[in-house]
DNA sequence: CATGTTTGTTAGTAAAGCTTACGAACATAC
DNA sequence: GTATGTTCGTAAGCTTTACTAACAAACATG
């Protein structure tokens, strides 16, 4: 595990090595998209000759990244196949998932993003240095509980993190400008990768959930969030902040007060706190009018999306967060007018639908992110 | 099944003469971005040996790319140093524009972006067959001005435009599938480069004018259209159509109809058309009622913006346009919305000026995305 | 049983950047 | 005036990387 891809930074020198790992990571793209491959297969997939397939996959088998699984039991003619995969139990992937409002989540993960030991710690409202006890806690105990080493330690966490994993600030949990990646580093000595949990959702939703490559999650929950990808890749923003949508103001036609203190912030017509309180009114007690609510939140969503979409060109948009709210009259009416308000030629076909994740979605993003930092796979 | 297997191709392998591309131009970028430098010069500052530069110079010096300028005159100890430059008169570049209303402009750009010869062709109402007519024409015009050999032809073309230079659409035009560049290039033998207008002008804006690397620059005239600039890279969109906004539905109180059907269309707040249909009503004829009606399309822009800017976490937008119209009451309402409807701890300092660049940035930007293709200096 | 096919490896080549070493050309100290 | 130190650009040889060519092993098929 010494070698590790790096990225090849425009106005960075390159040098034949950057090359390698290029290779290194197509390599095992290859076989972790759809294992069970000879060395030949490869060959063919990637255009690199069997000679450095051969010398590639020699050095990651003596890494314990692959195993040879035996000869393809197919007959044809020649020399059978040496079929080859992902050693998928070598290693294991700490997630973590600081985002919901009351209780820290951790998973043991494969390299497949399958959720095995699963771990929980009441927040009790603890915010700061207390906070922080909790997740160093949450990862001792399931680097603990790992059967296999630690390829890493994936994170998801609200508010707005840097590209080293420092949590600017995060208002909920008393955090700004805080080191999580490099405190987390030197705790356990693995590699520790930490960005917005939204972003994470993204990159999960990319991997194990079909989405494009150009698309955006809406992360409905205590507040409201977005992560956007782009071509592929995560969006950061000059400021870190891309995809805190929460305090845009939604329309024209004012709106409740926000925390914040403007009036009609997209936050205030949908986060699940908010529409609660709507809901429970005596007034929204029947179906009929709780749809009301529901459409009319939808709406806001839509209103607020459309120019996101359109100048954006995305092509999918995805939501996340409690489906009894979301999947129905809200998800409906946000997708109409999503369409009303966008030009039908280009943006017609934009599509929205709830996570295929679930709530386990930001574990398993956070679980992408190691591998991607790791081994340049997605 | 199709769209995820696409999503998680890897990428094409790497061979060892990608790194020498990459170093190539990195030598050319550090003498574009500020000239006269020797080679031990360029070593420290990219990191290469001095021998990698000398090798990478003698190839670039045989190319017609370099030149030694003489030995520095400073006076300091040791062997003196040959400073070298790029020999920004041993190419020129042609760049269109095809984005005015009535008139296709070309010009001849030296490597700096300067412009010298200027010609122009009326449209007088052409579409199809005969727009294209003009565009070779043009083309023509100036390539056999040209007093040094062509580096590449760029084009800013209003509508979608695909990767590959293919003009999907463009309405004002007539075309539909138009593969200009490649037209271009059988014609004139030269490489050719073809995107959208607006596409351009953040480029240029960015090269020239001194704009961030995540940045929006929305350009009104007879539409109004944006080019987005992410991490220093153009955003192209899931169906190339990013940047298209003038289409997407502002605010929740109606408006005028548009011309694709719809109600209160950006375009119908914005476009110099609509501006001046308005401006001249009998009713808006003093100053007062001017800054009225210029405010409210200010505002307008700057609701349609607010959640684009919060999603992306933009930090700087630009616009592209008549200044007396734009550069007033107009600006200043547009940020003043922002400012309003956006988060302003993150997005507070959100800055919106005009294109530093006036009527030429697209052709500029034309030039940058040759530059940018041929030497991969920018 | 001969033939053809496929696999994976060995040997040698080309490209790229690196380190080490060196001559040339200069400033400065004595 | 000479010795010393510095800086520049180049030459020679090394390491890494992927490539081509060739081959033995192992299989199916006629």
């Amino acid at each position: 595990m010494t070698q590790l891809r790096k990225a090849l930074r425009p106005s960075t020198k390159a040098l034949p090595e950057y090359t390698r790992g290029h290779n290194r990571s197509l390599v095992l793209q290859t076989l972790y998209r759809d294992g069970r491959r000879s060395r030949a297969d490869i060959a063919r997939e990637t255009g690199l000759t069997r000679v450095t397939v051969s010398a590639l996959v020699a050095e990651l088998i003596a890494e314990g990244l692959l195993v040879e699984l035996g000869q393809r039991e197919e007959t044809r003619p020649g020399k059978p196949a040496t079929l080859l995969d992902l050693d998928r139990s070598a290693f294991v992937i700490v997630g973590l998932d600081l985002s919901e409002h009351s209780v820290f989540t951790g998973a043991l993960l494969d390299l497949d993003g399958a959720i095995s030991t699963r771990v929980e710690v009441e927040l009790a409202g603890s915010t700061g240095d207390e906070a922080l006890a909790k997740v160093v806690d949450l990862a001792e105990q399931l680097v603990a509980a790992a059967t296999a080493p630690v390829l890493g330690i994936g994170v998801g966490s609200p508010g707005v993190v840097d590209l080293g994993g420092v949590v600017l600030s995060a208002p909920n949990l008393g955090w700004n400008g805080l080191p999580l990646q490099a405190l987390l580093a030197e705790r356990f000595g693995v590699p520790v990768v930490v960005a917005n949990d939204a972003n994470a959702a993204i990159l999960a939703e990319h991997s194990f959930g079909g989405a494009a490559s150009d698309a955006m999650l809406v992360k409905i929950g205590h507040g409201v969030g977005a992560g956007l990808l782009l071509g592929g890749t995560p969006l950061f923003g000059s400021r870190f902040a891309a995809g805190e949508i929460g305090h845009v103001v939604v329309g024209t036609d004012g709106g409740a007060v926000c925390a914040c203190g403007k009036r009609g912030c997209l936050e205030t017509w949908l986060s699940i706190p908010n529409l609660h309180a709507r809901l429970d009114r005596p007034e929204n007690a029947d179906a009929r009018e709780r749809d009301v609510v529901l459409r009319e939140a939808g709406e806001r969503l839509g209103i607020a999306l459309a120019p996101v979409v359109g100048a954006l060109d995305l092509g999918e948009v995805i939501l996340s967060g409690p489906t009894d709210l979301l999947d129905g009259a809200l998800a409906s009416a946000t997708v109409e007018t999503l369409r009303n308000r966008t030009m039908a030629e280009f943006h017609g076909s934009v599509t929205l639908r709830m996570t295929a994740l679930g709530p386990d979605i930001v574990l398993r993003g956070a679980a992408v992110m190691v591998l991607s930092s790791r081994l340049g796979v997605s």
